[in-house]
DNA sequence: GCCGAATGCCCAA
DNA sequence: TGGGCCTTCGGCG
């Protein structure tokens, strides 16, 4: 269940495992036959993440663009691996190991053109280390909607999926349903910076711990009955198709 | 066994 | 705005 940590995790796994190396790939669930014909037995070049997208440079074939949406996953097995389950969608197998898709939204190949229209519409990666703020903010101050829910649109800034959102607000003390209109720029430059510094973690540790070490561990807000800050109720409801989650007294 | 939920997103109406 | 899609897992019978 991916964010932008684990898009970016996955790139560098996969970049180790797999680059510079001629990659068998198949189609073990039967669902993408074509796709594994053409690109199988050509060498991977490169593997980029941009928010939560994955996009696989070959030579000689066209992109593979991976989209994990809410529920797919990458399982990694070293060399030699096992027989896929018969859940797998894709698997790249390469002298060092095995990348096994399962339950992705999106796996297809793309021209260069269509890769780039995909990179236009996204905002600043959080994750991208020539990330540009001010784009974001020229975004997010464009239209008054609730912050909770810009901060998931990935055409405002890329890579902040639930989880983050809920623990960065906190974090910021800032309530969700605050309007993205009535945020100072001095706000925006600690919302911004929050996430990144999160996700960055989250790539490090390969998981999500947003808590302060001074605090002890885990999450702040998500999922969680109380506020580790006050030991308040935390409140969670709908907003928009998501569920979000905010300490009432310690966001405003 | 069935149902719902899960760190996501797209499309039709 | 509501439904659909992808898969796994846990709770409830």
């Amino acid at each position: 269940m991916p964010e932008g940590h684990e898009i970016h995790g996955l790139a560098l796994e996969h970049a180790r495992d797999l680059a510079g190396h001629r990659i068998h790939v198949s189609s073990p669930q039967g669902r993408h036959p074509e796709l594994a014909r053409v690109l199988d037995a050509h060498v991977l070049q490169s593997v980029q993440a941009h928010g939560k997208h994955l996009f696989y440079t070959w030579q000689d074939a066209p992109y593979l663009h991976i989209h994990l949406g809410l529920i797919g996953s990458f399982e990694r097995h070293p060399a030699p691996p096992p027989t896929p389950r018969p859940s797998v969608q894709l698997r790249l197998n390469s002298p060092k190991a095995a990348a096994d898709l399962v339950g992705a939204t999106t796996c297809e190949l793309l021209g260069a053109p269509e890769r780039q229209a995909i990179l236009d519409r996204l905002g600043p990666d959080v994750l991208a280390q020539d990330a540009d703020p001010d784009r974001a903010w020229q975004r997010l101050t464009r239209r008054a909607t609730p912050i909770g829910v810009a901060l998931l649109d990935q055409r405002i800034l890329a890579g902040v999926g639930n989880v983050y959102r809920a623990e960065a607000l906190f974090v910021c003390g800032i309530h969700p349903a605050r309007a993205t209109t009535s945020l100072s720029r001095k706000e925006f430059d600690h919302l911004w910076q929050t996430p990144v510094r999160m996700l960055q973690k989250g790539v490090a540790d390969r998981r999500i711990m947003t808590v302060h070490p001074s605090e002890g561990d885990g999450l702040y807000v998500y999922k969680q009955p109380y506020c580790r800050r006050c030991g308040g109720p935390v409140r969670m409801w709908q907003m928009g198709v998501r569920r979000t989650y905010a300490c009432e007294t310690c966001q405003s």
